[in-house]
DNA sequence: ACCCAGGCGACGA
DNA sequence: TCGTCGCATGGG
């Protein structure tokens, strides 16, 4: 499996694992394009760059975890599976084929839950921003320019003062409740990560600042809980108008939280006044 | 000036 | 259970 280049692992097939919609779809804000098609970026406290060379994704990770990543890109699952599912209404099957290589990547919990605290009523550059910042000043520097990502004892411990350099408004808040739920057991990932769906998301809910929104995405990203069926401004504007009314995404069964971002991708990208980047 | 962004909680009907 | 509002911030 070692590449001949460098120091680079092969991952996966170009086909199986697109880089630019896995990290450009909205599921993730920690990664960047760099120089010559590579991107860098992270996810907890590791740092990966990553790249394409003929049908082949060829990834380089500073301390050579690559069963870390492996699992990240969530690698062993066959994606092609859930096509079946996707063949109706015919909007869902245009959305899934041209999503065809995102992946839904397996993010550490406490990460997708702050991260999509931040994301409440905020726009995509913008979330990018503030968590950038949010790393850079709690974090540990992690190679790459990079920092980590800080983990909720650190962020338990501060005060809603403390925040303020990441311009993040309300939102501040939530973060530090949340980080505290996690320190003193209220909000356990490992039990979360064991109970039914329902349950685990009723339970996530009880955490003020964590409405419906932000518990499909903890869920959906962070758990890696692929029924869950996150609904946003985007999704909400996509199922009025390509859908049957009262369409129910339980349909979709154990990927309607795939299905989910193929269609948030599609109408973002297809529909969209704004862009996943800066201008 | 106004509107919007991967929302949420409080409040009133 | 439903709609409406303020919340903090920045960009178009």
């Amino acid at each position: 499996m070692r590449n001949s280049e460098k120091t680079g692992y092969v991952l996966g097939s170009a086909e199986e694992l697109n880089l630019q919609k896995t990290f450009e779809c909205g599921q993730c804000f920690r990664w960047s394009l760099g120089e010559n098609g590579v991107y860098f970026g992270a996810a907890g406290d590791k740092c990966l760059k990553i790249w394409q060379e003929g049908g082949q994704i060829i990834c380089n990770a500073e301390n050579g975890d690559i069963s870390f990543w492996r699992n990240y890109f969530d690698i062993d699952t066959d994606y092609d599976d859930s096509l079946h599912c996707f063949s109706e209404p015919q909007y869902l099957k245009t959305c899934a084929d041209f999503g065809k290589g995102i992946r839904i990547l397996r993010q550490e919990p406490w990460e997708a839950l702050c991260s999509f605290i931040i994301s409440q009523c905020n726009n995509i550059p913008r979330i990018k921003k503030i968590i950038s910042t949010m790393c850079s000043v709690f974090g540990e520097e992690i190679g790459c320019g990079l920092y980590s990502f800080p983990r909720p004892e650190k962020l338990a411990a501060l005060s809603e003062g403390d925040l303020a350099p990441l311009r993040c408004g309300y939102r501040a808040a939530y973060i530090l409740n949340a980080a505290r739920a996690v320190c003193e057991g209220s909000l356990n990932f490992e039990e979360l990560s064991t109970m039914p769906s329902e349950e685990a998301f009723a339970e996530v809910k009880k955490i003020h600042g964590i409405g419906d929104k932000v518990a499909n995405c903890f869920m959906l990203y962070g758990l890696h809980r692929m029924d869950r069926f996150p609904i946003d401004v985007w999704m909400k504007r996509a199922l009025e108008r390509h859908f049957p009314k009262n369409y129910d995404p339980s349909v979709l069964g154990p990927y309607a939280g795939l299905a989910q971002q193929y269609i948030f991708y599609y109408a973002r990208t297809s529909e969209g006044r704004n862009n996943f980047e800066c201008s």
